[in-house]
DNA sequence: CTCCAGTA
DNA sequence: TACTGGAGG
């Protein structure tokens, strides 16, 4: 899910587009990026794509064309997984598990129904990564050549440490999260521009650069405040107050600068006065401020892609049309082919 | 989500 | 050439 800051990150969100991205290295969030191709690479009755084998595949069709246009656009993409959650997640994740859970059952009675909206909303909600996935998915980015890191902890707090050394230049993800981390650029929508359908209009998402301190300047507040903003909030290590969202939040914050003051002054939400144990707060906090990040990460290279073994992995195992694949191989040829004329170009001057 | 063939 | 809707696995 990730913290819900959108509403107080609205002013400060510039719009980028693929060619200010020329060259950049840029950090994904690969979980999260998985999770929704997972949810909506379906067809119209809410089954995902799949193999003859039954696997499914559309995490793979959305991670390989998604990769092949970055490459294409000269964007240099790294996918950072997640590594074991805190125990302090494992809430959250069982909390989840259930609904995935429910939602299968809603999504039963919805194909009873005949309720074909809700069969596919449902369906959607069911979106499950197994390790099998996720190590094919691994596998595929390295046939492509593309570096993956691997995270100890959160896949969000690699990335930041990493932007914050200077090694990539932002976090994609549609979570806020790398905010709380302390990354200091975040984009958001990191795909190739597109319209998509709402209702009867078409709406185009523009990608969205979020610079961390210009974010803190704009609400004036600190890295820390941020923390304890998102905590009021709820985030996938602590659930938040109910009856606080962001508006509420950022109010609180300003006025009383922690969460420690909060809690001194009794406040009332929704009739319950706020009392936080101060020693889970801590905790919570310290995961941000102090995530477990591997340091060590292999150097960060772009090999050439294995051709070869993308097409018997698509084709060959997962039942990808061949058309489709060689097409979108050939505009990696192509690129290969132009970059290898430049830098002659260049070695000749 | 992204691709691609059909349409204006 | 730009756009749209249905299919992809």
């Amino acid at each position: 899910m990730g913290v819900k800051i959108n509403e107080l990150v609205k002013e400060v969100k510039k719009v980028v587009t693929f060619e200010n991205l020329l060259n950049k290295k840029i950090a994904i969030d690969a979980f999260n990026t998985l999770y929704q191709f997972l949810a909506i690479i379906r067809q119209r009755d809410g089954t995902p794509l799949k193999d003859f084998e039954g696997n499914i595949t559309s995490h793979l069709s959305g991670l390989f064309y998604r990769t092949i246009n970055f490459l294409e656009n000269d964007i240099k993409p790294i996918y950072v997984y997640d590594g074991k959650p805190s125990s302090l997640k494992l809430d959250i994740i069982k909390e989840r598990k259930d609904r995935k859970v429910e939602a299968k059952v809603k999504m039963e009675e919805a194909k009873k129904k005949g309720d074909i909206v809700g069969v596919r909303k449902f369906a959607q909600a069911t979106s499950r990564l197994d390790s099998n996935m996720i190590k094919e998915s691994m596998d595929l980015l390295d046939y492509m050549g593309i570096p993956v890191v691997q995270a100890p902890s959160e896949g969000e707090a690699q990335i930041a440490y990493m932007v914050n050394q200077g090694d990539v230049w932002a976090s994609a993800s549609q979570d806020y999260d790398t905010l709380l981390f302390g990354a200091k650029k975040l984009l958001r929508n990191f795909a190739i521009n597109r319209t998509r359908k709402v209702g009867d209009t078409s709406v185009s998402l523009d990608i969205e650069w979020i610079l961390l301190p210009k974010l803190l300047e704009k609400l004036d507040i600190t890295q820390e405040q941020l923390i304890e903003m998102g905590i009021l909030i709820g985030t996938d290590f602590f659930e938040g107050v109910e009856g606080i969202g962001q508006k509420t939040a950022f109010d609180l914050i300003t006025k009383y600068k922690s969460i420690k003051k909060i809690n001194e002054n009794s406040l009332k939400v929704r009739g319950k006065i706020i009392d936080l144990d101060i020693e889970v707060i801590e905790k919570v906090k310290n995961i941000f401020l102090n995530p477990s990040v591997e340091k060590n990460y292999q150097s960060l290279k772009w090999k050439k892609p294995n051709f070869d073994k993308i097409e018997e992995f698509l084709i060959g195992k997962h039942n990808f049309s061949e058309g489709r694949v060689k097409n979108a191989l050939d505009r990696l040829k192509k690129k290969e082919s132009e970059s290898m004329q430049t830098s002659l170009d260049r070695f000749f001057k």
